[in-house]
DNA sequence: AAACCTTGTGAAATCGGTTTCACGTTCACG
DNA sequence: CGTGAACGTGAAACCGATTTCACAAGGTTT
């Protein structure tokens, strides 16, 4: 019952009778090892259950295995579920590649404060940060050659790596579902237009519009903030502005329950007189009533792909951002 | 712009003009060094922008500053926001003094597995462990000597440091305030009866019976999953067999929201036929019409309770199991 | 047959801290 | 004053792996 100690590789080398060199180069898959004595060098690691102390090897060898997840407790972390479920996407896939997920939840935003230093100092192999709406950290981080990816879009002009969702798609898809069901009018509800994320929800609605040869009017656009409220707000300022409004795509779940509430508290129903989509398909969309139509993102793959590109990036293999396709879920709200 | 290499211990100690122990013992807060001296060591450290070495100084201390945080994905990890946002709470606490989070999403429930192996190995000097329900591998790793701090209750018959919502308590004032407002007959919705939590939240309803001289009848407990469907199920099945039921308290929020379709479905309306109370306060519960009236849980403050009892451990301070209070937030629904 | 590669191996240095130990110094006490 | 305790200090061992380097053995080229 006494944890026997650990054991070490000079236990190993002398079980095995070999150097301690030889172990090394076993169990770090050097070929030039002679086949019998890998085999009883391996034989002596299983009959020992040994395993590697993680800090000798990281100092050593300069790697530690250890991959930063860094978010940044500026933002609505505390009741979003979205990064919970990003970072556990990412945790199952760096784990199943012997990598350990190393969680910071800081302010990101000072580009010097104590994670800047932590991040430089060799103390992690690679990082993976959400979005975030100041990038210049990262990029410096970049310049000293730690492997990074993102997970949502970064600003426009750079080349890091990134994973997201395809924004533009969903918005487009979920336009063109209100346009095929035969709305006329089809306004919009913007999340914070200054995310990327956002932005690009914006362009694939007026993609939708363009394809239908038209240019959507300037106040069918309404700008929200993602909240419940916000939602609510400018759902009422269109109706009060354009009452013949059939239809709108508000760029979360949450603005979208927003809307709705605006919407009967007029007196008009949905979807019979105004349709309504979100966006996520979060638990919300599925349990309100109506039920929500939303446009689903495939949160758990984010997080997945945005590991497998960090492993990728490790192992000097090349890598190319990946956009993950969304997919409309329709309820009984359009 | 070129990373100027890493500070180290020989490097702080030529230039002080000290040995590298006395380096040592200054970094480490050692009394018995001369004023003067720890000074000059302070100041080229802070010349220097020097920062230790985690792996060094975790393989020469046996100390690596690494708590982990580990988490059972056979459990609906990836739609629920909850343990994102106490993971946050915890990673929040831990870093303010100076310990960093690793995260193992896995399967935890083999007592033999990698995971297993991993904690034992003194990889991380603690762990903290969301509610589970086999805790024959915590009970394991706790004999071993590793700091322990169980987020959500440990099955009764043990000593573990646990932090927990006072689960009682919110059931109790749930089924009160039902009562108050006049309801004769209060049913219940549980959750997971084979969780503490779960079975926590119906003595409490239980107690406020008995409070008041009753004991409910057994017909009106009916037994839910914790999801929307078995919610709007077990409401449905309560009111063909009991149709003059008034009140109920649904274990979370989910089942509150299915419960109020079953009885809207029914033709009866919230609250004035039926008042409903949920459990967690969770945004679903904010945007729901009507309003869901739910008992709140300070998600954030569970996790930074943890990690405070986990600070505390490994400073060898007494440590008490924490629950934490919840708050009945009034809204529409009763 | 001399000169030159391979290939497999172990001794030893190394990574960057922590800790033990032994050696002065200084101080208090008898 | 002599003596033991307390204090500060640095040299060196140590933590557990990785990696360099030297070398022996066997195989190829001229």
């Amino acid at each position: 019952m006494t944890p026997r100690p650990r054991a070490t590789y000079s236990m190993i080398a002398k079980e095995a009778g070999v150097s301690e060199a030889t172990v090394s180069r076993v169990l770090n898959g050097d070929s030039r090892v002679d086949g019998d004595r890998a085999k009883s060098v391996l034989d002596v690691v299983e009959r020992l259950g040994y395993r590697k102390h993680r800090a000798a090897t990281a100092l050593a060898s300069g790697r530690t295995n250890l991959i930063a997840v860094v978010i940044d407790n500026d933002l609505s972390i505390f009741s979003d579920p979205f990064w919970g479920t990003v970072t556990s996407g990412i945790s199952r896939v760096l784990m199943e590649n012997e990598l350990q997920t190393l969680l910071l939840v800081t302010s990101v935003s000072s580009i010097d404060g104590p994670v800047a230093h932590y991040l430089q100092a060799g103390e992690v192999d690679g990082a993976i940060f959400f979005q975030l709406h100041k990038d210049a950290l990262v990029r410096k981080l970049a310049k000293t050659g730690l492997p990074i990816v993102i997970a949502g879009s970064p600003h426009a002009a750079t080349d890091f790596v990134f994973v997201d969702t395809d924004n533009f798609g969903g918005g487009h898809a979920a336009t063109k579902h209100l346009v095929n069901r035969g709305c006329k009018k089809v306004a919009i509800i913007t999340g914070d237009i200054e995310t990327v994320a956002g932005h690009q929800r914006l362009d694939g609605y007026h993609q939708a519009y363009r394809e239908l040869g038209r240019v959507p009017a300037k106040a069918l656009t309404a700008y929200g903030d993602y909240s419940y409220e916000s939602g609510k707000r400018e759902m009422a300022r269109l109706l009060a502005d354009q009452s013949d409004i059939d239809g709108v795509f508000a760029c979360n779940d949450l603005m979208a329950l927003g809307a709705i509430a605006a919407i009967e508290e007029r007196g008009l129903t949905v979807p019979n007189d105004v349709a309504v989509i979100g966006f996520d398909d979060s638990v919300v969309a599925q349990t309100s009533r109506p039920g929500l139509t939303s446009v689903r993102q495939d949160i758990v793959a984010l997080g997945e792909a945005a590991a497998e590109l960090m492993i990728a990036q490790l192992r000097n293999e090349p890598v190319e951002p990946r956009i993950l396709p969304t997919q409309l879920v329709i309820r009984a709200s359009a």
